[in-house]
DNA sequence: ATAAACTCCGTACCGCGATACGGAGTCAAG
DNA sequence: CTTGACTCCGTATCGCGGTACGGAGTTTAT
């Protein structure tokens, strides 16, 4: 059995110590019983960690990951398909945010690249498209 | 010339009134003179509180926001453009993640809505699709 | 067997963007 | 001319996601 100690688990799934610590805390990560005084992972954990940083990188909360975490074991299939119809729904509308975003930069930059000489007119640039 | 209280200055522009206060502590705006106890605002104040927010959506810090500000009056345009072409890199990199992150989720959703029954495969489909 | 490196655990602190609280002063309506 | 709403200002607190510190105990390499 792989046993890994906390700095070997933290490094393997690349995030630090303080981090898998404050994942216990916050119960994403259950705090291994120890035989000694030094407690030992596995991949498992590796694992757990690896999914927490992908499920952040999709967006979800630490607090809505706590909650895959436990579905994840369980039957329940309509939760896991909401939470995740929710959320992407909310990317959707992200991906809108970022995209008038973008135009709205683009706009700017154009503006401050063709123009001579003068003060670029942010504000006004912005302004004019804060319809939203 | 049209003088606002600071409630009105503050849901004219959509923000809260201690929202308003955190800027002028922060130095996005200035606190008016006042001509008395109690300080006026005008549309120039609603404008840029509304450049604040759209400069937001487009990803910029307040850190950033008040630079912007400040370059609005100068003749720095290649700061300005600096600013700006960072964002716009950052924006499409927000947006490959968004669109790697939605790629992820349909593949859950499916997963887990043709599957019969027992658990959705969360942290299996996750930790599948991780390598970033 | 001793020094260096690591672990455990609690607690404090960080940056960000707000939001809340509370006392004193002020302004407008009845 | 009082009452109630609003303003001002300082300071405290919040939620999020960590990061840092420090003392005591434990492993590991030499």
């Amino acid at each position: 059995m792989p046993s890994l100690t906390i700095a070997r688990l933290a490094t393997t799934a690349g995030v630090g110590v303080e981090t898998v610590r404050f994942y216990q805390r916050k119960g994403l990560m259950a705090v291994p019983a120890s035989s000694g005084a030094v407690r030992h992972y596995d991949e498992a954990d590796v694992q757990r960690l690896r999914f927490i940083r992908a499920a952040q990188r999709a967006g979800f909360s630490l607090k809505e990951i706590a909650e895959l975490l436990a579905l994840d074991a369980s039957e329940d299939r309509a939760r896991v398909q909401a939470l995740t119809r929710t959320r992407l729904a909310a990317l959707d509308a992200e991906m809108a945010e970022l995209a008038a975003a973008k135009a709205m930069l683009s706009g700017l930059l154009s503006e401050c690249t063709s123009g001579k000489a003068g003060p670029c007119p942010i504000i006004a640039t912005f302004t004019g498209m804060a319809s939203h």
